[in-house]
Parts: structure tokens; sequence; C-alpha cells
DNA sequence: CTAATGTAGTTTCGACTCAAAACTAACACA
DNA sequence: TGTGTTAGTTTTGAGTCGAAACTACATTAG
């Protein structure tokens, strides 16, 4: 009983997770909003503010620039996302989550996959999601596109600010900037793996 | 460092899964097949012979009949499906793999997804697919699909068949029909998760 | 300073996808 | 026979996406 006899392929895995991840979106237009407009949606909830930009998500979400500006611009559109200039770069913007935005994201058809993560316990989630993220490692290692991980794991952090009494005791080595402690988490499309201690 | 502060949240199970669902499809059109293509292939190629079917793999890829009509077709136009009629039902049909798109599996672009599993321990590996399968089971569930399941933990099965001396020992209660050991890790369209014992 | 090259983002265009709906044909039950 | 259901196909129209051309700004070379 219970499939002993047969070992866990390397297939298994992967085939559960491409219906997981097509389970993700039942139906592909939910709350007005297509796959890819939630998925940015839910990056530029989670980008640092070095990787709210519309080349960035392109990066991340594995697709053209072109492709990535219409779909930012139909956030924009709908009121979901405002594009704020950046001073250093006229070229740039930098986009942010309106509140509108923020309180429409607990819609996400996303949810769904969510809750069914609620039914692992931590301990299991834990391990799943080292798992995964081995192999995501490995996929983006291949294909020499950016990682986007997150400050504490980053090369790029610095802890002791070299500006005696910043505002904060972070800062990004990169940029130069400090970084406030809400900043930490949040992925950066110029992450960089640390050596590992 | 490597995050321990923060802890491990349903969302990142999540947002995982779809990374590297959609990681899998780099570009989506390799070898001149696109993603739902590739998808169908797979499904003819694990699934048994009661669930090689449009109707079924409709189903399993979350989708209409019509749409997995057209998917079917260019495979078989491509010479990668055949259709057999099937004698006790002249309105379907059974869809098998040719022996071309046998040899073609290897070139499918979800390699790459199986060769990042390949990364992770047996032990590790075995720990994720129970995780995953354990989150698709209630995505299904939610969802009221049918949850395409292996013979040896369905409740349809029967060890002893009633018919002495079968060919086989195993038999499909639901169809009457016999089943060969080749068989029993085929999903299928009819599983009945058996009661844990 | 000017020219050349590079980068951020947009637009257009065409190929393609997909779901909905209408449709055919076969089955099942009365 | 008729009624309703199921398997599968076709058509249609909305919409997606990538490629390529394009604008504007930035950076580097000479």
């Amino acid at each position: 009983m219970m499939g002993k006899k047969y070992p866990i392929s390397e297939r298994t895995v992967a085939e559960l997770v491409e219906q997981l991840g097509r389970c993700a979106y039942g139906d592909a237009f939910i709350e007005g909003l297509n796959p890819a407009q939630w998925s940015a949606l839910r990056y530029f909830g989670r980008a640092n503010r070095f990787s709210r930009t519309v080349s960035a998500f392109a990066l991340y979400h594995g697709t053209t620039r072109g492709t990535a500006s219409q779909t930012v611009k139909a956030l924009v559109a709908k009121g979901y996302l405002r594009r704020l200039p950046v001073k250093s770069d006229h070229r740039s913007f930098r986009l942010e989550l309106t509140a509108k935005a923020r309180s429409f994201r607990a819609q996400d058809p996303f949810h769904d996959l969510v809750s069914a993560a609620r039914t692992l316990s931590l301990d299991r989630r834990t391990t799943v999601v080292e798992g995964l993220q081995a192999m995501l490692g490995c996929l983006l290692d291949n294909r020499g596109g950016p990682l986007f991980g997150v400050c504490p794991s980053c090369a790029h952090l610095r802890s002791e600010g070299c500006c005696p009494t910043d505002s904060s005791p972070y800062e990004c080595g990169l940029f130069g900037e400090s970084l406030t402690e809400e900043e930490l988490p949040e992925i950066c499309v110029n992450y960089q793996p640390a050596a590992r201690p």
C-alpha cells in the first residue's frame, strides 16, 4: 500500500511543481486581473526599492521589458500601481503599490496556494522550502539570471555602518545607501549570495 | 545570517512553487511545441488506459475540453499522438504516444526542472514530494476535481482477482478489468483514495 | 564638448492561445 | 421513440506575449 514499491523520482517532484503552479491560477481571469498582473502585484509588494522597476520585474518574471511594461501599464491604469520618477535617473520610474492594491491583495487567487501550504506543519514547510530553494537556485544558476534574494544573506549588506550613528545600522554596500530594518527581508534584483560562513 | 530571523511563511512556499513553475518554461516555444502541448505529452505518457482521453486530459490540465481538443489535434498532426477508436464507446478515442513521441520526450524543456530536482538527496526529495502532495490534495479537494492518483492507493484496486487464475492478480473494481503490473503506477482520472489503514 | 555606445522604458505588430458557445454524434434510460 | 447526457470538435473573439523598432536619458571615449 501507499506506493512503497515506487521510489520517488525526480520527475515526480517536477510534475508536482508544475501541477501546483497551474492550480494557483484555476481561472486565469480573477477579479479583473490576469495571472501576469497578479504576479506583478505580488512582486512589487515584496521587492525592495532598488528593484521596483519595470526591468527588474521583467527579469524576475522571466519575460521581456516590453511585456512587463504592458503589465505594469495595465496595473497603473487600474489604480494598483503608482509611478514615481527617480531623481537620480530620469529614465527610470519607481513603482509602488497603492493603498487600493494593498487591500486588494487579499483576493489574490494565489491565496489558494498559500492556504494549501498552511496544511503543512512548520517543520515540514521549512524542509519543503529549503528543497525548493535549492532547486530554484540550481535553475537560475543555469540560466544566468539574477537570484532575487534578501539582504540577510547578501554579500552587499554592511551591518556596521561606516558613517557613525547613522539612522540605521544597516547599509547596502552596492548602492551606498542605508537600509531600514523593514527593508531587509525584501527581495532584491542585485542580490549576491554571501560566501557561506 | 541565512535569514534565521524570518520564520518560513506559507507565502514563501507558494511563491517558490509559482516561480519554479514558471521557470519550467523558460521560453514558451521549444522544439516546436508550446507548454500545453508538452504538458499533454507528459500526461499521455503517464496516464493509464482509462484516462488517455481528451476529456481526462482537460480535467488534469484544468482547462476546457475544447482547448484540450486543440492541443491534442496539434500533437496528432505533428505525429506525436495516435488516435485509436474505442470499441465500447464510439464517441471516444484513446490517445497513445507514438514511438516518435517517446524518443522526443528527452528534449522536454521540463527536463531542466527534473535535473534541478536531482540536486536533492533522496531523503529530501521524499519529504518535498510528501509536502507538495499534501498541498495538491488540499487544492484539488477544494476544487472538487479528480485527484489523479495511482492504483496502489486506490479504493478500486482488487488484489485477489475474483476470477481464478486470471492473467494478472490485479483488477480495477470500477471497470471490472484486469490490470498488468506495469499499469499500477500510471495515473488515473477515476482514482479514489482508499481509506487509510 | 561631441560622438558613440549603452540602458530604461514604451509602442506597435503579428502570431498565437484560450475559453465560451454552438455544434455533431453516440450513448442511456424511459 | 424521445429526452437528457456525455465525448469530442469547431468557430470566434478577446487577449497575451515576444520581437523589433523607437524615444529619451546616461555614460564613456576621444
